[in-house]
DNA sequence: TCTCGTTGTTTACGTTGTACACATATTGCG
DNA sequence: CGCAATATGTGTACAACGTAAACAACGAGA
């Protein structure tokens, strides 16, 4: 229900009718509707297939990222309780495990290691939960050639957003992966400009 | 309302009754109460105080960040909506013209200008929006010592989370401002290494 | 067969957004 | 000034929501 119709779309209610049941009984399984939520939230979560674990630091933290973006494109329910929520199970740990993994494996140190993580799976979070809305407000192009961005860039003041009118980003560039790779991309690059550089290379 | 009780006590009953009005009456005024939303969110985004203009751009888009941040987190609120809804008005594209136009006056090219001004933008909403709901969890160093995270922490399986155990991120750390700089930081440096090295520099 | 825990049902209450018809207040104009 | 038109406030009503409380059917173990 949460990928058909989106969060507002998952009521106690049609559960229930789904389920052939009358309302109140879903409440035998579930404590409360905000239980439920979490139950799902943990449950798309664990669904985020983690890369290998003996990966470079580098590429260990883009496939996570793409993995976490991934599944959150394919279930765009899980936004509002996400991003309403802690939202810090087992589930959650367990990618931010991964990353530490990569990273410790790279010599990062505890504090380079812990933000780093945290900042690339901050990064695609955000840019994941923008995005969804985005999409479905139509920014991605449609048949007809203009969306409602482009009208509401034809009615900007050209002396209040001279260069917003120049650039002009196309619409469906602010919800596409080029976009969502470069900003990773440029974290990386920041991220890798601290690495320790080691003097002597243990072989083994 | 919405900053005393996040967006949840925002009601139309409420708002009427905080105005000595009956319900309807609020109607006459907003179409809808997503249209009063739209409108909310609009106001909150041009509260966001934009740096000097002639600022360099890497202090332009920092100063644009933690400016973002700053207010996201004095209202709380407007998460939800934010996160819901495309927001594209008015207000937001300000804050992209801004970050446009400091990058332009630093040489970036069209491409990277807009990448990378979204890429912050994206990082700087989706870290607040993290940030304020695992704040009001309790995250935050509460008199007591243990928060609900070093809970959660003692009941991990040493085998599965090993390095999450060794790093033991302090609860507070994750919704700090260190942890807000770090990743920003981070992202700047990698923009940085985008700039094009112009061989002439006109002075003036 | 009887008991008891698990599951489903019925009814009900309070809260939400808002459609619709009506009443009043305010403003602009001759 | 007085009247008409517009702007604003009111009363009532409905459908949908989460869920508390009491009750009924069920299946498994003794």
């Amino acid at each position: 229900m949460l990928d058909e119709g989106g969060y507002e779309a998952l009521t106690i209610r049609r559960l229930a009718e789904r389920l052939g049941v009358v309302p109140m009984a879903v409440y035998r399984h579930v404590t409360s509707k905000d239980d439920l939520t979490d139950a799902l939230l943990d449950l798309a979560v664990s669904k985020v297939p983690l890369p290998d674990a003996d990966i470079d630091w580098r590429n260990g933290l883009r496939q996570l990222a793409h993995a976490i973006r991934d599944t959150i494109l394919e279930h765009p329910g899980i936004i509002t309780p996400l991003v309403t929520k802690p939202a810090l199970g087992p589930s959650s740990l367990q990618l931010a495990e991964f990353g530490f993994s990569v990273m410790r494996s790279a010599d990062f140190d505890a504090t380079h290691t812990t933000r780093s993580v945290n900042s690339v799976i901050t990064y695609t979070i955000g840019f994941a939960a923008l995005e969804v809305p985005r999409r479905q407000a139509g920014f991605e192009a449609d048949g007809t050639g203009s969306t409602s961005l482009d009208v509401a860039f034809d009615q900007l003041a050209p002396n209040r957003y001279p260069h917003t009118i120049e650039l002009r980003p196309a619409p469906a560039e602010l919800v596409s992966n080029e976009q969502f790779d470069y900003g990773l991309e440029r974290l990386l690059d920041g991220i890798a400009e601290h690495r320790p550089k080691r003097r002597t290379r243990p072989h083994h």
